[in-house]
DNA sequence: CTGCGATGTGTCTACGTAGTCAGAACGAGC
DNA sequence: GCTCGTTCTGACTACGTAGACACATCGCAG
């Protein structure tokens, strides 16, 4: 049998209301009785049980989140929620997806649990799906997903910025041509990033193609090194869409038998740890992830309507790295 | 207001009990009478609460995993219970510690959830936590994490086979001299892997010092590389206690001037997927995690005490990479 | 036509907590 | 000594659901 607040009540000879009080708001409770309530919940090994205190209070300090199910970077969006949330007492549930499909699954997940808030954090959802989410007693935010900008609060890093550093950055190195590949075009990131570089290489007489890999993996990365083997038409820049892609594109250049930086400068998107690993010392522009996680949950837990209808956009920082060194390396 | 089931059975024209019956044993409900709640249900946008379900049933259908802050092979793990729980219609609930000094909060934490099962993981959880963590109504699984032996039941990857198989690989390379570059020593994977690599070592005469690494990281593989650049003490082979640990060991060891395998050949634990980037193809041992994560929900799910004291350990699989191709390359 | 099991539905209650309200105890001010 | 305000505590109830139980209806065998 379990443990209830009446138990300990009858232990300690007051009444439940009063062991309620002395663990969610013990100023109320005299110095004395808390001590007598909290001696017999340690000799019962009474613990509050969250499921009732959330039935009654309509608060399960619990945020979900709603993230792809294989990907080094949502891991790491997800670690850092789930060490700020835990700073506040709260919690974090995991609600993966497979694939853009079956987005609607987990959605329907979610609503059975009555959620102080939810992440929304993948660039894949489609709009409908993000117009479905909107919902009252729920707080919601969208989590770098541009596509959700007027639809649902917004956090991400500014990707448009970001990839007009890193093409300015390379430009910086003397190049005169380069590629960008991205992930899938369907990933509202993918677009802004690419239409941001292009649109800087552009301003100093720089082509700048888009190649789509078909994923966000190393795999799709490392397949799509693979167009520029063929031909000479290798540039002598490329931009990943991610940093995993850009990992994959380093090693299927290095394995066609090209130098990085020697013969191609590559760029990532992300900031992933990896990236400052010696074996590939990516430029890249990293996010801010802590920045952005709190500035999520400043959404969820802060004030009222208004914030349903902002977007908070987070500069990233350009990191620097070997794979864009040039010539004096 | 939310909509109860109380507003779907006005609407619907039945009692609260049947709607409730819809939604959790249907095949108690005629089914024309199942149409028409479902329809109501439909009209009202109602969906059941889980919480309230919860407090009723005494099932919450969430498994709590108390797991590492920061760490890439813990990713892989939590991804596949997600999963896999998902798949079920159960969710996973998140308790990360930053480190083991915190393991105490997390398990606070979880004990206010009335949590269906619990999966420990992490390999630096000390004895006496484990103990404290037997508790009567909560199903809790050590995962790979030898030092719970005895204590709680436990699922693992056979660490010691796996060292050996690892071992003599390297062996059949034709080397004379090695070396083990653990984690930390407080981890009880690392005693178990090092026991068995430097077992199967010593059987053939070669002597296997250990090195600690000092933690889990790439960094802590890349700084012990420094031991072996210093003086002419490079052994023909490094093994690693974790993949991790071993791209750290590769990339310190080349930024040392040292050929990986030419000079030195180097192994992994694990099976991470970086170990398989051509970056790296690292020869390591795959931990079969969908394995192990069913292994683990299914002493959680299944059935009496007596899965209570039960052990299972599961073989992992030698995965031959470049890092160990020696001369032929 | 009666009796009986199977099926479907309603009534009622409990799960464990927290908030509302009322009342008790107590000290201070007149 | 009476009133008033403050501090503390207890009784009661609601949160939304699921299960126990009772009962009504129906088909079918005797």
């Amino acid at each position: 049998m379990r443990v209830t607040s009446h138990d300990v009540a009858a232990e300690a000879g007051v009444s439940q209301a009063t062991v309620a009080r002395v663990f969610s708001s013990p100023d109320k409770v005299a110095l004395a009785t808390q001590k007598r309530v909290r001696e017999a919940a340690a000799k019962l090994g009474y613990v509050p049980n969250a499921i009732a205190r959330s039935l009654k209070s309509q608060r399960t300090d619990i945020v979900g989140a709603v993230v792809p199910a294989k990907s080094e970077y949502w891991q790491d969006v997800l670690t850092a929620l789930s060490r700020s949330l835990a700073e506040q007492g709260k919690q974090l549930l995991l609600f993966p997806f497979a694939d853009a499909d079956h987005v609607e699954e987990a959605l329907d997940s979610v609503e059975q649990y009555r959620l102080d808030g939810l992440v929304l954090a993948s660039s894949t959802i489609r709009p409908e799906h993000l117009v479905r989410m909107r919902r009252p007693n729920l707080r919601v935010v969208a989590f770098n997903q541009p596509a959700a900008s007027g639809l649902l609060p917004l956090v991400m890093v500014d990707n448009d910025a970001g990839a007009r550093d890193l093409a300015e950055h390379v430009a910086a190195q003397g190049i005169r041509t380069a590629a960008f590949v991205g992930t899938v075009t369907s990933a509202s990131t993918d677009q802004i990033r690419y239409r941001g570089a292009a649109s800087a290489l552009a301003d100093r007489g720089i082509a700048c193609p888009y190649v789509e890999a078909g994923g966000f993996s190393y795999d799709a990365g490392y397949k799509a090194a693979a167009r520029f083997l063929d031909g000479a038409d290798l540039p002598d820049a490329v931009m990943g869409g991610s940093d995993e892609v850009a990992f994959g594109l380093i090693d299927g250049l290095r394995t066609g038998g090209f130098d990085v930086p020697g013969d191609v400068l590559v760029t990532g998107f992300d900031g992933l740890p990896q990236a400052s690993w010696a074996g590939y010392d990516l430029t890249t522009l990293v996010q801010p992830i802590e920045v952005l996680v709190d500035a999520t949950l400043a959404m969820i837990f802060g004030g009222a309507g208004d914030a349903a209808q902002s977007e908070r956009i987070v500069p990233g920082t350009l990191r620097e790295g070997m794979t864009t060194r040039r010539g004096n390396g």
